[in-house]
RNA sequence: UGGGGUAUGGUGCAACGGCAGCACGCCUGACUCUGGAUCAGGUAAUCUAGGUUCAAAUCCUGGUACCCCAGCCA
């Protein structure tokens, strides 16, 4: 059975769909992404955005963007621009672009209809009050002593609170439900509070805004959301996401399915703290490199569609899951590998004059621009007597197993010539500044004309065209593999890697890399992929890490 | 402690009563003008105790562990 092709097994949001379809439960899947805009996407929201578009388009059906802005405290027209910049970036289309305020008219009705049937009733209590009274988890709360009033009285105050007559906290509209019920937000929850604030949408001309659970169900049942797919803790609501939905007349049933959110490695994903990362300065925005936002990922030179095939494979469940970072930076090391240009840049120059190159002479080479594709062509580069090589290539004293330059040894230069170390060029503090080689001037193009076996490649840089650059070298901004299990008393802060930015201002790059355009990407040879950044320029260019190649030698020598 | 969830290699996801599989990671080896890529191979798992059954990851019963819920946030 297993052998079977096409038998690839379905998620459980596909199965429920599928069987929803095939019952003529469902006509056409409508699906919704709902973020509510005070903050920036980041890769979680990503794992739900290739969820709500994908099952929508794999089933035939649509999905909208819709912005859940029933909170004008928090929300913001500037998270929504970035919030659509983002989902178009990761390659999606909204069938229609909605917000939660569009629909304040109707869930004002809704709630006037509650009321009218009993259902709904201001209370006075203030919020401490409420909290008080609601209970704990093991004692039943205690009915407010508003729960009864008239519905005549419920009706004039509601419209009073509407009306501006009232203060923020002063009153609250409430669902009457059950004081008693074992799930909380069954207590008789909030369905209206005060706010006197403008919305970023509506101005002014609302006082009182509806609270997430009342507007939720609502917003899908207007827009015709079959499959309205929310993240695991919001299990405990449905039975109010239900309860809403059937206590008004609703041209739509929408139904609610939970599943578990993402977790990264040494990646923390809440918004509250990403916020806090920015506005403290310990990143330089929502889009530093190193942020797991959309556009963190977007600068640091991330493709989509490494993003949409990583969604894909960490497949979606139920169960509380972490997922190694790992398996992000393989999904975009295999897709950059087949289409980033090949570059040399060297980093920690080491400068090596090659002592029998004719004075001079510069030759011309041809270098593959991707050995993984062929139609992606050669370019020429240059070389003449002195030139740059990475300084982790050398060592006096090599150790087992270093197959790079060393006193006596050949290594070849990518595309170029088999050099030899002679002597060993020291300042005062004893360090090495410079090497003295020879050149094998039969190997031209890198293949001993003896047939000799060279192990090691070097990349290079000739110092008569190299280009200074700014490199940016990323790594991870935590410490910690799981951000969920922070020891006791301690804070994300206290897990800050200092080294998650380390700048290199004298790299050499050979002029093809010097000439990219912002978010150009590259493969620097034998470091890993880079993209140009949004300040690169011919003059100074400056290149983010994206990810480093694998690395068996370094990982070897940890 | 009430309620709602979840337990399969190191990690994530499959297997829907019939030989526990895929991917990442890790480890070998081959090849290589990138210590990359590629190719070949390997490592490693059903939370626990009972029960039903010819047969259980799957069904039943009892435990255990972990996650979520006491916002006028979403």
């Amino acid at each position: 059975m297993a052998s079977e092709e096409g038998a690839k097994s379905l998620n459980f949001l596909e199965e429920i769909i599928t069987k929803d379809l095939e019952n003529g439960v469902v006509k056409k899947v409508i699906t919704r992404f709902p973020p509510e805009p005070n903050g920036y996407l980041h890769i979680g929201h990503a794992k739900s955005i290739c969820l709500n578009f994908g099952l929508a388009k794999q089933f035939g059906g649509e999905c909208n963007l819709r912005f859940d802005d029933t909170n004008p405290a928090k929300e913001e027209t500037e998270y929504v621009e970035s919030i659509m910049e983002d989902v178009k970036w990761l390659g999606f289309e909204w069938a229609n672009l909605r917000y939660a305020s569009d629909y304040f008219d109707q869930f004002h009705k809704w709630a006037i209809d509650l009321i009218k049937a009993g259902k709904a009733y201001v209370d006075d209590q203030s919020a401490d009050e409420i909290r008080l009274k609601r209970g704990t988890l093991t004692k039943p709360g205690e009915d407010s002593p508003h729960r009864n009033r008239s519905i005549e009285e419920n009706l004039d105050l509601f419209m009073r609170m509407t009306n501006g007559e009232f203060e923020e906290g002063s009153r609250v509209l409430r669902a009457k439900i059950d004081m008693s019920s074992s799930n909380l937000n069954m207590r008789d929850p909030v369905i209206y509070r005060i706010l006197k604030r403008s919305h970023h949408r509506t101005g002014d001309k609302w006082c009182v805004y509806p609270m997430y659970d009342f507007a939720h169900g609502y917003e899908d049942a207007i827009e015709g959301v079959t499959h309205s797919i929310c993240t695991l803790e919001f299990q405990d609501h449905r039975p109010l996401y239900d309860w809403f939905i059937e206590n008004v007349d609703v041209p739509h049933v929408p139904h609610q399915y939970e599943f578990a959110r993402l977790n990264l490695t040494y990646t923390l994903m809440s918004k509250r703290k990403l916020l806090e990362l920015v506005t403290t300065g310990i990143v330089s925005g929502w889009d530093d490199p190193r942020m797991p936002t959309i556009c963190g990922f977007r600068r640091r030179g991330y493709t989509p569609e490494s993003i949409r095939r990583f969604c894909k494979e960490i497949g979606v469940a139920k169960a509380d899951s972490l997922v190694d970072v790992e398996l992000l930076q393989h999904c975009l090391r295999e897709e950059l590998n087949k289409t980033a240009q090949r570059g040399m840049a060297v980093l920690r120059p080491l400068k090596v004059v090659l002592e029998n190159w004719p004075e001079g002479f510069v030759d011309e080479l041809e270098a593959e621009n991707n050995p993984e594709d062929a139609g992606a062509g050669s370019r020429k580069i240059r070389i003449g007597k002195e030139i740059y090589i990475e300084r982790d290539d050398f060592m006096e004293e090599p150790v087992k197993g270093f197959f790079r330059l060393a006193p006596d040894k050949e290594v070849r230069l990518k595309y170029a010539y088999i050099i030899k170390c002679n002597d060993v060029v020291k300042d005062e503090n004893g360090e090495v500044v410079e090497l003295r080689c020879t050149v094998d001037m039969d190997s031209r193009g890198g293949d001993a004309p003896d047939g000799r076996k060279i192990k090691g490649t070097l990349h290079w840089a000739w110092a008569g065209e190299a280009v200074r650059a700014r490199v940016n070298l990323y790594g991870h901004l935590f410490t910690l593999r799981n951000m969920n299990d922070m020891e006791e008393g301690k804070d994300y802060k206290d897990y800050l890697d200092p080294n998650s930015l380390v700048v290199i201002e004298d790299a050499l790059v050979e002029p093809i890399l010097a000439s990219a355009k912002p978010m150009d990407r590259f493969q620097f040879l034998r470091h890993g992929y880079f993209c140009a950044d949004y300040e690169s320029s011919p003059e100074r260019p400056v290149f983010n890490l994206t990810v480093s190649l694998k690395d068996s030698w370094g990982k070897q020598n940890k």
